[in-house]
DNA sequence: TCAAAAGTGTTCCGAATACACCCATGC
DNA sequence: GCATGGGTGTATTCGGAACACTTTTGA
C-alpha cells in the first residue's frame, strides 16, 4: 500500500509537469470534487402526485427532509450509483429512472465541493414499499403541492424535476409507470389530470388514447365496485416500440375542460 | 507521456479499490472526482447542421478532434464554467447554451475519474468566428453527417446532443438561434428541414409559422438576388414570452412531404 | 328504483393537407 | 422572354371539441 501510494504521488507529480491548465494550476488540484446522485421519486396515490422524501439521520442537515441521494463511490458509474443509492436508502429497485439535470453551484454543499446529478423515478402504485435504512431515519410520501422544507438545494431540484416531468409526460408514454400494471381508462385520465393540473373531457380523452393503439384491452373488469365495473387495460410496450420505428410520436394533447 | 498518464490512471484505480472496502469508507475518500464541462456547439452553414470541434494540442488524445471542454476549477459554478471554457478555447461568447446530460462512466477518462456535464450551444451564422487558443491547435466546423473520430466518449456525447436537439426543436423556438437575426421564411424552412431531416410543403409551412404570431415582419427585403426578393423576418422574443404566459405551446409539427 | 360511474354516438368546426397558381427580379 | 425562387388562394379532408345519451352494476 505504501509503495503504491508513494508511486501514485510520484507519478502525479510527474504528470503535473505536463497537465497544466492556462493559469498553471497543477492537474491534480482539479480532482477534489465529490459527486452525488439524488433521486426525485414520484408516486401516484389517492389521485395525487407524490414525492418520496427521506429524513436524514446524519450531518449535515440532520433531521431535515431531503431527497434520497448520496455520494458516488470512486468506482461506480453514475447511473448504477443512482439505482444503488435508491435501493440502499429505501429498498426500491427495478423502477423507471431517468437523468434530468446536474446541479453544480460552488456553495451547494456545506462539506465541500459536491456536484450532484439528479434523476427522477416513477414507481407503480403496486409496489410502494419504501423502507428506511442506512442513514435514513424515515421515509414518507409528500404531495407535490405540500412539500416541507428541504435540505441543501433540494427544493430547486424537486422543482426542476416537476417541470421536466410535466413537459416529458406529454410526449412520452412514461405516465404508465405511475399506474399499476392493469388500470382503467378513467384512472389513466385522472393520472394525467393530476400530472398536468387540468381537466379533460371523458369521451374525447378515451377516443384519443384508444386511437393510438397502445393499450391492450384485457379480459378483466374491476371488482367490488358499487357501479358498473370498468374494463382493465395494460400498456403495450412491444406495440409502442413497433410504432416508434414507423415514426409514430406519442402525444396526449387534449384540450382542457 | 502516454505511458505516464496510463500508469497514473492504473495506480489510481488500484488505490481506489484498496480504500473503498464496501463499508466504513472515510468521507474524504469520496472527494477525488474531476469535473469537466463539454460543449456541443451547433451551427448552420450552407444548409447543413454543423458541430464545432477542436483539435487537441495536449495529452491525452493529443492531435485528436474533440469537443471544446475542460476541467472545472474548484471555485467555479458549472454553468459559468461552460461559458468560460467555450470562450477560452474558441472565443465564442454570449451564445445560447443549455445543459442536456451528464456522463459519468468510471473509465471514460484515462487520467482519472472525471464526470462531465454536457451542454449544447446554438450560434447564429452571423457571428461565426471561433478562434483556437489555449491547448487547442485548431477549430473546425464538421457536418453532423460526416464527423471524424473523437477523443474520449465524445462521440456518444455528440450523438446524445443531436437526438436531444431534434426532440427539443419541435416544441421550443430554439431554432431561431441558428439563423441570423433577420431571415426569410424559406431560410427558416430550410433550417427545420435540415434539423429534422424532412421536407415540408412551402405554403403550409408558411401558414403554420405565421399563424403563431411569433415573427416580426421587417420593412426590408433581400438584396442582390436574381429573383423576386424575399421579405425579412425576425423572431419576436417579447411576444413569445407573452404567449407563453397565456399557455401557448410552440409546435412546428408539419407533415413531411 | 336509484345512484354512480362506465361507456358510446353524433354534430360541428377549425386546422392541416394537397395542390394549383401568380408575382418580382436579374439576365 | 424566361429562369428562379417568392408568395397566395382554395377545395377537401381529418381530427379535435362539445355535448347528449345509453349501459351496467350494487345497494
Amino acid at each position: 500500500m505504501d509503495l503504491i501510494s508513494y508511486l501514485a504521488a510520484f507519478i502525479m507529480n510527474q504528470t503535473n509537469k505536463y497537465f497544466l491548465s492556462e493559469n498553471n494550476v497543477p492537474f491534480q488540484d482539479f480532482f477534489h470534487f465529490g459527486m452525488s446522485v439524488d433521486c426525485v421519486v414520484f408516486g401516484y396515490v389517492a389521485e395525487e402526485i407524490k414525492v418520496l422524501l427521506v429524513q436524514r439521520d446524519a450531518e449535515p442537515f440532520i433531521h431535515s427532509w431531503a431527497l434520497p441521494g448520496d455520494l458516488v463511490p470512486m468506482d461506480e458509474d453514475l447511473g448504477d450509483s443512482a439505482a444503488n443509492v435508491l435501493k440502499k436508502l429505501t429498498g426500491l429497485q427495478n423502477i423507471f429512472m431517468e437523468q434530468f439535470h446536474a446541479f453544480g453551484a460552488v456553495e451547494r454543499h456545506p462539506a465541500g465541493r459536491v456536484a450532484t446529478v439528479a434523476y427522477y423515478s416513477l414507481v407503480k402504485s403496486d409496489n410502494y414499499h419504501p423502507v428506511a435504512s442506512s442513514w435514513v431515519k424515515e421515509t414518507q410520501w409528500f404531495s407535490i403541492k405540500d412539500l416541507p422544507e428541504l435540505a441543501f438545494d433540494h427544493k430547486k431540484i424537486v422543482d426542476k424535476a416537476i417541470s421536466t416531468l410535466k413537459r416529458r409526460v406529454k410526449y412520452r408514454p412514461v405516465g404508465f409507470e405511475l399506474l399499476p400494471l392493469k388500470f382503467t381508462l378513467l384512472e389513466l385520465q385522472a393520472l394525467y389530470e393530476a400530472l398536468l393540473d387540468l381537466k379533460f373531457d371523458k369521451p374525447n380523452f378515451r377516443k384519443k388514447i384508444l386511437s393510438m393503439d397502445l393499450l391492450l384491452q384485457l379480459d378483466e373488469v374491476q371488482e367490488n365496485v358499487s357501479h358498473r365495473p370498468a374494463k382493465l387495460f395494460q400498456f403495450d410496450e412491444t406495440r409502442y416500440r413497433e410504432l416508434r420505428k414507423e415514426g409514430f410520436a406519442f402525444d396526449i394533447t387534449v384540450k382542457a375542460n
